[in-house]
DNA sequence: GTCTATAGACGGATAGAC
DNA sequence: GTCTATCCGTCTATAGAC
């Protein structure tokens, strides 16, 4: 969690490479995406990304310092849930909630850059712990609570854990188990079939239609 | 997929060892369960399935042959989706179907002798390709399938993977990731809340309530 | 049926030369 | 900033003794 103290602000989304400083590190960082994307952490070796970015290994060790420290850094997040969330909130028809953002989360998963993200994360999350936590922070404690909290709806949490354990399902079943159709569907199909699963989970009624006096 | 020929039927659920030839390979299977369970197949090893089993790491070799053929084995269920399928079809109100089929199957999960198997499946299918197919198998093309196809509704297909990738957020989600409150629920709780939706994609309507003039 | 021994290969991490 | 060399650990799988 603490800061490595090997280079302190080299973060400048690769738009204008510092003289005297080749890009070997974002190469190295976009090898260990795709590796990680597809083998997960475990299955990613410090050797195969060095290879595939054409570099030495005690290069990435000299960088990164661990592979632990490599995945933190190649698997950091683009977009910052606190801007979006709001507009997602309050951009349309509340009652078309969950449909506005599953296409948007599903639009975001798909896009070339982020994917890559997505299911190196979510592969690594299934026997990785630190992974997992980043997982559950991605989703659960992350944008889904803040939609939740700013919906003003009792049991803000429980409702975010719902929608996150469909939202990570679709995630598993159209990027890592690949179960068609779900699969090659378009961001707007999905969202119109989940949609309307994640808006009950986040603002709906959570006692089915027939309770037997229970609450 | 072919049996393999070292032990021909040594499965009596460890009741009775016969004489001559100890449990040693209900042992390993064991041992091999927890492993996969906690670490998925990547990170279980089969030395460390023979420490756990206290046999000798070869042994494991001569009964299963290899690393694949122990994962086949020990993750094999102990249930069959066309004895349960119609009961639970048919046993009860049908507009209650996905409540009854939820808590069915997390109670299932959560038994101490299947709950490895869960997540071992899914632990390793995050990352190993015949995990993910035997995951796909267990789910959308298994006992979902045989459920839309039994409820006589349209696009069964879709209606299973979508069903399977909503109970697959869900194993991910209580047994990996762990996110509470979900992790901690009775299955009774669980199957109240996401019922429903597994309902509506079984045997709901897919279209939103708001269609806007398209079918 | 169970073990020893070993082949054959790959892994993360480090020290230090240039 | 980049690489060579290497330590020390890991693993699956096999051959063969007992």
């Amino acid at each position: 969690m603490s800061p490595p103290a090997t280079s302190p602000a080299s973060q400048r989304t690769s738009r204008g490479r510092r003289p005297g400083a080749p890009d070997t590190r974002a190469e190295v960082l976009a090898a260990a995406r795709a590796s990680f994307a597809e083998k997960g952490f475990r299955g990613t070796t410090i050797r195969a990304v060095a290879a595939s970015a054409g570099v030495d290994p005690a290069l990435v060790h000299h960088y990164f310092g661990s592979k632990q420290r490599l995945f933190l850094a190649a698997m950091e997040f683009p977009i910052e849930p606190a801007v979006v969330i709001p507009s997602l909130v309050s951009g349309g028809p509340r009652d078309e909630l969950g449909r506005r953002f599953v296409a948007f989360l599903v639009t975001l998963w798909d896009r070339p850059d982020v994917r890559p993200l997505v299911t190196g994360v979510v592969r690594s999350a299934a026997t990785d712990a630190v992974a997992a936590t980043m997982a559950r922070r991605l989703l659960a404690e992350g944008p889904l609570l803040a939609i939740s909290n700013a919906l003003d709806v009792p049991d803000a949490a429980l409702r975010a854990a719902l929608a996150s354990a469909q939202l990570m399902g679709l995630a598993m079943a159209r990027y890592v188990i690949r179960i068609e159709p779900l699969a090659s569907m378009s961001p707007e199909a999905l969202a119109a079939l989940a949609g309307p699963s994640i808006h009950r989970y986040l603002a709906g009624d959570l006692e089915p239609p027939k309770a037997d006096g229970r609450g």
